[in-house]
DNA sequence: AAGAATTTTTACGACATTTTTACCCACCAA
DNA sequence: TTGGTGGGTAAAAATGTCGTAAAAATTCTT
């Protein structure tokens, strides 16, 4: 796949200021999509599955805390906090909820855009991962970095939920993952009543990796429970 | 394994903010290490590895950011930089230079605290697997992490229930366990009228991790009570 | 706005697990 | 002996879970 804008998500009441952030945050090449209140943000956020959250903390319905700790409860991607107030308990509730990064209102664009370079450049660069960037078991490889999937050389071409859900996969690979764990993960947090959708996506992974899909070497079921990436 | 201190440097020149540095991060638990010249910084940092660097960009030797370039070229240790100075170009310098965070002083110590677990929460993220329960008795291996149990190193797949049922045995292991405690854990509350799903189970499971079913090693009889899975 | 790729919905046969039912043994007391 | 108790194993029946194909709806590209 091309490299692709980064996505990010920004939560915002205020008309105004979201209006700046769509635009200025457009011209640099990010795409933005857009939510008014807390819940819609946590919707958003969950479809989008952006590589960025900036998270408004004085939102009208909810509170900005309970949004993040919402959203870590199934993901580690980076949020930034702009904030009015510069209360700084405030600051570290938002930071030890989870937020990784806090700007207090006025703040200059310039900054904004460099600390999001910094929180991209977090979430893209699990430096200590550097020699798992390239899974192979074997026949199968799976190149995270470029996001290739091959089974004795020939590249083999996966739809973005199937290769998200190897991924999560093998991220664990050994461990059984329940349905829900990797309805969360691959899905967002809203689709987790549905383990369906995983029995259709785990039937198409195993006839495009598997040797046999009907007797999986590597992709096992746990009847009852969820799946596994099996290894040694 | 025992929970060691993390390892600050603070590279500040300034001495009584060197000194409050210091103690005020001693007090929370932080094993803490300081140097007054970027040069001298550079060198406790190759030495000590830290955990983390805190920097002041205002050094009489060198230019911060070259401090932070410098280091860059070897670690991707979590930096945080101290200035006196709010111009916002020098922090997207400093950012973009490869600081992780840029605090303007004055600033809380408690929001560098909390900035400080934001670090610190970075760079250990695979630190989710500290929790490895794995209980091993002779050839007989359950990795309650993985949900996974070997004998002899042969993967052995239980159902639900039988690895339910094991687990409750294992996690109260030595111990003599009634028919109905049994019962109320692995079925629930409502199936405490049933002692004969246990006498199933117990020779499923038997059948499948004793060597001779008939003469179990582990998964033993109290007859008139209950089970207990031996140990020693 | 049309066409391709992907995701979601729908449907149904196959499979695995749990529960029920049945029969076995060993032991002890009447 | 006979009958009762506590326990073990092996099968059927019932239930729940999985796998696959294919149609419908959606999203992405052009």
């Amino acid at each position: 796949m091309a490299k692709t804008h980064p996505v990010i998500v920004v939560i915002e009441d205020d008309p105004p200021i979201r209006r700046f952030l769509r635009t200025s945050l457009a011209t640099h090449n990010f795409a933005v999509f857009e939510a008014e209140t807390g819940k819609q943000g946590l919707i958003e956020a969950g479809v989008r599955k952006p590589d960025l959250l900036i998270l408004d903390l004085g939102l009208p319905d909810m509170d900005g805390v309970e949004v993040i700790k919402s959203v870590r409860g199934w993901s580690a991607m980076p949020i930034i906090v702009l904030s009015a107030r510069s209360n700084e308990q405030q600051k570290i509730d938002a930071l030890d909820a989870g937020a990784d990064d806090y700007l207090t209102k006025p703040f200059g664009f310039g900054e904004l855009l460099a600390r999001i370079r910094v929180a991209l450049r977090h979430a893209s660069r699990p430096a200590e991962h550097t020699q798992d960037e390239v899974f192979i078991v074997d026949a199968l490889k799976v190149d995270l970095r470029n996001r290739v999937v091959s089974v004795d050389g020939n590249e083999i071409h996966l739809t973005p939920i199937q290769y998200r859900l190897l991924c999560v996969l093998i991220k664990h690979a050994g461990k059984v993952l329940t349905h829900q764990q990797i309805l969360k993960e691959v899905w967002g947090p809203s689709y987790q009543e549905n383990p369906h959708y995983l029995r259709i996506y785990m039937s198409q992974l195993r006839q495009k990796l598997e040797s046999d899909p009907t007797q999986p070497k590597y992709l096992l079921t746990e009847s009852g429970v969820g799946y596994r990436f099996k290894v040694g």
